[in-house]
RNA sequence: GCCCGAGUGGCGGAACAGGCAGACGCGACGGUCUCAAACACCGUUGUCCGGAAGGACAUGUGGGUUCAAGUCCCACCUCGGGCACCA
């Protein structure tokens, strides 16, 4: 092969071009300033963060970014959309004269960090902290304006011991179901002895003792001891929330199999604020995807609680449609229902047994597969419809689930889907409740007076009431369903049948994980085996460290043997002896940890006041910052953007530790996020070759739409970034080879921000460009000289500069940076076509403009214009207004709605005026061309649009 | 199956509120600079017909409303996301 050619000549351009060499060393310079500076140091209203003097005249803006978990791989180009978004809106909305708050922390306990502590043997928190580290040298190069002093960590110290203390907050409180808010633990102590409150057994709590007292106060907590099936994840080794787990049994991270089995687990009562968590959602400003997925997880649905007696008690069911009761032909239990058992008769058993060992072994998502048929067996037993008195069957079938509402249905076969087709299969009695309207069995070519027995499928609508009288209770007749709902309900209530209730999807927060890398609880066990709170003044309660951080592995079906978390390895930690003001005693700590989501509950509220030692914030900061600043507005995060995939974890769990504390008087916002905007993700090609292996996508080159690897040709895909598809593209090379500001651009002006778009690195130099030509409007390429001049700019300059300061204003304001950026490119090529640099205040304007998209540019631009300090803080230019009209105005001329001419118009006339106009120019008579003109539309300032005919 | 969201040049995308479709960028093509190339700069670029002037067709498909539809209505197709026997 031939000698490596003398590297091209870096000789031949000009030393002062804007270059990634040029462009880093000005990133570097201003990275530094604004550090040494504190440019981007927010100030409280008071505390060790208050400058009082600096918020007097300026409205608050709290700006937040879902925090990031800090993996050792570190960020690739897709991470930071959202914080340069941020960054560039915090960034305009300075200028604009807010007191803007924006920081960024870190998520930083979870599971890669503890699996990459059992791979490595090192310890996790070193792990992390180097992590960390990188996170921050890879977003300082992207110069984003963060106080960081504020850049807290899940997993210091000082934060978590207070993840600890709110934990206690939400131990310590019950749900007053009167008043619908959580109030603290004493207050209800406080009702069971004043008798103001009956204790379940109605004895006296005086004569009680002090376990039985116990038992009913934790039965109350909001944070609580639970026996359920849970989620158990053997690949894990932990058991995870119903939210970590996927639709088909898998978890969430690592796509483990799941399974259901019974544990003792730390719950958390979000059930009890299912009203509120729904309710409140139509007062905040969020897509309306993401209220759709909260409302649908939480799964309100109002109807009627059921008893239907039978010889083995009472069969309770929940029904949204209590009005069709005279309809329930049979009744259906799931297989894992309680009173399968004694309902099932001695020539039944044999059935019944084998098709609960089926339903058994299948899992859920088994169960929920495409397969239509429905399966089930009857029991032998019966039970009375309480509307009707008649007899009918009981079944058990899987389609029946014992995780929702009792885990028993009354089945109607008329008017539900699946109890129809439940019906048809095992020719069960249907019995219709409701006429359809006429259409409705035109629609299906059957006759209104057919049998219901024959209908095609469930009649699900609104119809008049037909069969559904008895002595004490009649439906008939035309009535709207919500009456005969009403009815019903009542008629349940005073019958002693049943009542009126609200169902809910929504299970209890299952909140305890065996593993290490969490927080400990603040939980102690005494004697009698039963929770004490550790007192705050002995928080934290540090994480011991251990020599082994596996979790235990169990069978997948092993139903007894209970996990042993890592800390239950620490017998000198999980054994103590403390006095909690009784004298010394010893106790033994829970060893479980809390899951990821604990930190991301209430971390934006530590971003407030992150160095204070005696509250998790400061009731004043707290108060600025999240306050509503409306009566009745619910207060919190003014802006919070994030990607959709927390729609009902992250954002569930912090609402609901949001409202507990505002309950508590601890907060003054309702919510914390008022305002909720997902971002869309960076996605990218990625290539594989013939035997289907990813290959280095950057190594790929395009030919005539094919794409080849090292001569061979592979194929195109499009997905995710990551390792294993050998397509990540890093923000570090993105600074290296072109510079921050150019990333920064590129990145803004892919597309809409809630948009996602794909990649691609061959498109980042049209913003380099862009800037290269903005750069030597300023500065001479060759000798660094200012270009900068005092001739005053054209008419037409003046023009299109006030258009664009007008035009980028609203698109900034409606975070529309896409567009933003396309208009500062046209000012820029309309500058570049005119004879050589810039007037003084256009290059201002432009350079304030800038800023917030490329700050390090703008910031070099503007000390060169002669300024001292930062622009950051420089109102961003008002237009002139009158150069935003024009006296004349370009409109298009249509002959029959089609465009054939163009021509000027005095700007302002009004329509008639306007119309006179345009049908007297002389290129208008000349397309008419003498024809019958038989209608005129005139939009002034628009458009004519002449129909001839 | 149900519920959202989206389909615009070769590509990413513009089009505020029914009023000139394709802003801006990439790529491609032509040119300037260069011994040459790279960088940079200038010009052209929706498709088709035409030498040109100009014309026809164009926003997933088919209908509709309107003087005028990417935008509104109806039906359908495709893609993305969510939920999925929730009584």
């Amino acid at each position: 092969m031939s000698e490596t050619p003398a590297t091209p000549t870096a000789a031949e351009t000009p030393p002062y071009r804007y270059s990634a060499e040029l462009a880093s060393h000005i990133e570097l310079r201003w990275q530094d300033f604004w550090e040494a500076n504190g440019t981007f140091h927010t100030p409280n209203p008071s505390g060790p963060l208050g400058e009082p003097d600096k918020i007097q005249g300026r409205e608050k803006l709290f700006i937040l970014d879902m925090f990031p978990y800090p993996s050792g791989a570190g960020l690739h180009v897709g991470h930071p959309l959202g914080y340069i978004a941020t960054d560039v809106f915090a960034r305009y909305k300075r200028m604009a004269g807010f007191n803007v708050l924006h920081a960024l922390g870190y998520d930083a306990f979870g599971l890669p960090a503890e699996q990459h502590a059992i791979n490595t043997g090192t310890h996790p928190r070193v792990n992390t902290e180097q992590n960390i580290t990188n996170y921050r040298r890879q977003l300082r190069r992207l110069g984003l304006g963060h106080d960081d002093r504020r850049s807290v960590a899940t997993t210091d110290e000082s934060f978590y011991k207070f993840t600890q203390w709110i934990f206690l907050q939400v131990f310590n409180s019950f749900f007053d179901d009167n008043r619908k808010v959580a109030r603290p633990i004493h207050e209800l102590i406080h009702e069971f002895a004043t008798g103001v409150r009956a204790t379940p057994t109605g004895n006296p709590w005086a004569t009680l003792t002090d376990v039985e007292q116990r038992t009913i106060i934790d039965g109350h907590r909001l944070a609580y001891v639970g026996h359920a099936p849970v989620n158990w994840c053997p690949g894990l080794g932990t058991i995870l929330s119903n939210e970590e787990v996927t639709a088909d049994n898998k978890s969430d991270i690592g796509n483990f199999p799941v399974f259901k089995r019974n544990m003792r687990q730390w719950m958390m009562r979000i059930t009890k604020y299912a009203d509120r968590l729904v309710d409140d959602l139509d007062r905040l400003d969020w897509p309306e995807s993401i209220k759709l997925m909260q409302r649908n997880w939480i799964g309100r649905s109002a109807g009627a609680r059921v008893r239907f007696a039978s010889a083995a008690g009472d069969i309770e069911v929940f029904t949204t449609r209590p009005d069709t009761l005279f309809g329930a032909t049979f009744m259906v239990l799931a297989p894992e229902h309680p009173l399968v058992d004694s309902l099932t008769t001695p020539t039944q058993q044999k059935a019944v047994a084998a098709y609960r060992a089926t339903a058994a072994d299948a899992q859920d998502f088994e169960r929920q597969s495409d397969e239509r048929t429905k399966t089930g067996v009857f029991t032998g037993g019966f039970a009375t419809n309480p509307v009707t008195g008649t007899s009918i069957p009981v079944w058990v079938a899987d389609y029946v689930l014992m995780g929702y509402g009792t885990g028993a249905i009354m089945a109607v076969p008329s008017g539900d889907t699946r109890d129809f087709e439940f019906a048809r299969q095992f020719d069960l009695p249907i019995v219709a409740t409701q006429m359809p309207p006429n259409a409705w069995f035109a629609e299906r070519a059957i006759a209104p007076s057919a049998d219901c027995s024959t209908w095609p499928e469930a009649f699900v609508g609104e119809g008049s009431y037909v069969n559904s009288a008895n002595d004490t209770l009649d439906l008939n007749g035309d009535r709207a369903m919500a009456d005969a709902k009403t009815l019903t309900n009542g008629w349940l209530t005073a019958q002693d049948h049943g009542y009126g209730t609200t169902n809910y999807k929504l299970r209890d927060w299952l909140f305890s994980r065996q593993r290490y890398w969490g927080e400990p609880f603040p939980i102690l066990f005494d004697e009698t085996g039963m929770p004490v709170a550790v007192p705050e003044s002995m928080l934290p309660v540090l994480l011991p460290e251990v020599d082994d951080y596996r979790p235990t592995a169990i069978a997948a079906d092993d139903e007894t043997t209970e996990p042993i978390p890592p800390l239950a390895r620490v017998p000198e930690w999980v054994n103590v002896t403390l006095d909690l003001g009784e004298g010394p005693k010893a106790y033994r700590r829970e060893v479980n940890v809390m899951p990821q989501w604990a930190g991301s509950c209430w971390y934006e509220l530590r971003y407030l006041d992150p160095t204070n030692a005696d509250a998790f914030v400061d009731p004043d900061v707290e108060r600025y910052w999240m306050g509503p600043r409306t009566p009745g507005a619910t207060g919190g995060v003014d802006l919070y953007v994030g990607g959709v995939e927390h729609a009902v974890l992250h954002l569930l769990y912090s609402r609901f530790w949001h409202k507990v504390l505002f309950d508590l008087g601890h907060v003054s916002s309702q919510e914390p996020f008022h305002r909720l905007f997902n971002q869309g993700y960076i996605q990218a090609f990625a290539y594989r070759d013939d035997r289907g292996q990813p290959v280095e996508a950057s190594d790929v080159v395009e030919r005539d739409g094919k794409y080849f690897f090292e001569g061979a040709e592979v194929a195109r895909e499009y997905g995710k970034m990551g390792k294993s598809l050998k397509n990540i593209v890093t923000p570090d090379e993105m600074c290296d080879n072109y510079g921050a500001d150019t990333f920064r651009l590129y990145e803004m002006a892919m597309g809409p921000l809630d948009a996602s778009r794909p990649w691609n690195t061959r498109d980042v130099v049209g913003m380099q460009r862009f800037l290269q030509r903005l750069w030597r409007l300023y500065v001479d390429e060759h000798t660094s000289a200012s270009l900068v001049h005092a001739t005053p700019p054209s008419q037409a300059t003046a023009k299109v500069l006030a258009r664009t300061i007008d035009g980028v204003r609203r698109d900034f304001e409606g975070m529309r940076f896409n567009t933003a950026i396309s208009k500062l490119i046209e000012l820029v090529n309309h500058l570049t076509g005119l004879e050589g640099g810039i007037n003084q205040s256009v290059g201002e304007s432009l350079a304030q403009m800038l800023s917030p998209l490329a700050p390090h540019t703008a910031e070099e631009l503007w000390a060169r214009l002669g300024h001292r300090t930062s622009i950051t803080f420089e109102p961003y230019p008002p237009a002139d207004p009158a150069l935003l009209v024009d006296d004349e105005i370009e409109i298009a001329v249509q002959i029959n709605g089609k465009v054939r001419g163009r021509i000027m118009v005095p700007s302002g006339l009004n329509a008639g005026d306007f119309e006179s106009f345009c049908l007297a120019h002389a290129d208008v008579t000349a397309l008419v061309d003498g024809k019958a003109v038989r209608k005129v539309v005139a939009v002034p300032g628009r458009l004519l649009n002449i129909i001839v005919g």
